[in-house]
DNA sequence: TGTTAACAGTTGCATAGCTAAATAAAGGGG
DNA sequence: CCCCTTTATTTAGCTATGCAACTGTTAACA
């Protein structure tokens, strides 16, 4: 019906490959955004939650709210920098560290398997188009 | 940070294009989920609430919702299918069939901008790498 | 014809996302 | 030093989305 259309396809693909990031965080109790909110946070420990937005193309309050999530779970805390009172720094907590490498194992196996389906051609000529039109769009 | 990551930037691009149309249709009182609801009521008179979810690629209950708030605003009127009493037909009202040629003006808009920005040429590669993704991936 | 299975829609509950407005901390004149 | 502006985060309120479970309708069939 909406064959053609740009942000009818984008949106309907992000549903449907949010299964399978779902499926595959799950075991560690947490959602596909969730997800790649620790992770960013373990690749960059001490990040501000302002950065943190940035890096993850979310709004602010969109990292408050995850965040608050990841702090129940007792996988990072904040930090209020001493640089700068207004900045909360992010840190990874010593369980986080632990799912670190079992996290990107799973992440790179949902990758490999939709590469495997799609080819991996393909797969990185769809990415980078959809991040040409990212940024060209910014 | 998760710049090769299919998902990452195909939700990315997703939200991104969403203000574009939530602008679009935010002049008729719709937001843009509702704006692509609504038309495709209106090319499909009378289509049952299941088929609406499967052409829109979302769940049956967010079909549900969604037609609540387009019967709210009396775009819509739900009918009890005289074939089969499970079914649900969405009709159209006067209102919207009214709102009908000036929805697919600003529809149109919408997609010239974009295709002005990246190119025609690659916006048509990427939908089609998109849509191809979602047609693998079924 | 009564029972059971399948199917369409709805409801309950939860997550994720946004904008606008509120709070809190710096920083800059005067 | 006080007031005003800017910046970082949070809070409030809303929409969209999904899964699981429930309700009502149809169909199959013993």
């Amino acid at each position: 019906m909406f064959d053609h259309c740009l942000y009818f396809n984008t949106a309907a693909l992000a549903r449907q490959l949010e299964r399978s990031w779902a499926d595959a965080y799950a075991p560690f109790g947490l959602t596909a955004p969730q997800g790649f909110l620790l992770r960013a946070v373990l690749r960059r420990p001490g990040i501000l939650q302002g950065q943190l937005a940035e890096v993850l193309s979310i709004s602010r309050p969109t990292a408050t709210r995850a965040l608050d999530g990841l702090v129940a779970k007792k996988l990072v805390t904040r930090r209020s920098s001493q640089l700068d009172g207004r900045g909360v720094e992010v840190h990874p907590t010593a369980g986080a560290i632990a799912l670190q490498a079992p996290l990107d194992k799973a992440s790179a196996a949902v990758t490999a398997r939709i590469k495997k389906v799609i080819g991996g051609t393909a797969f990185a000529d769809v990415v980078a188009g959809v991040r040409g039109v990212r940024t060209a769009l910014k």
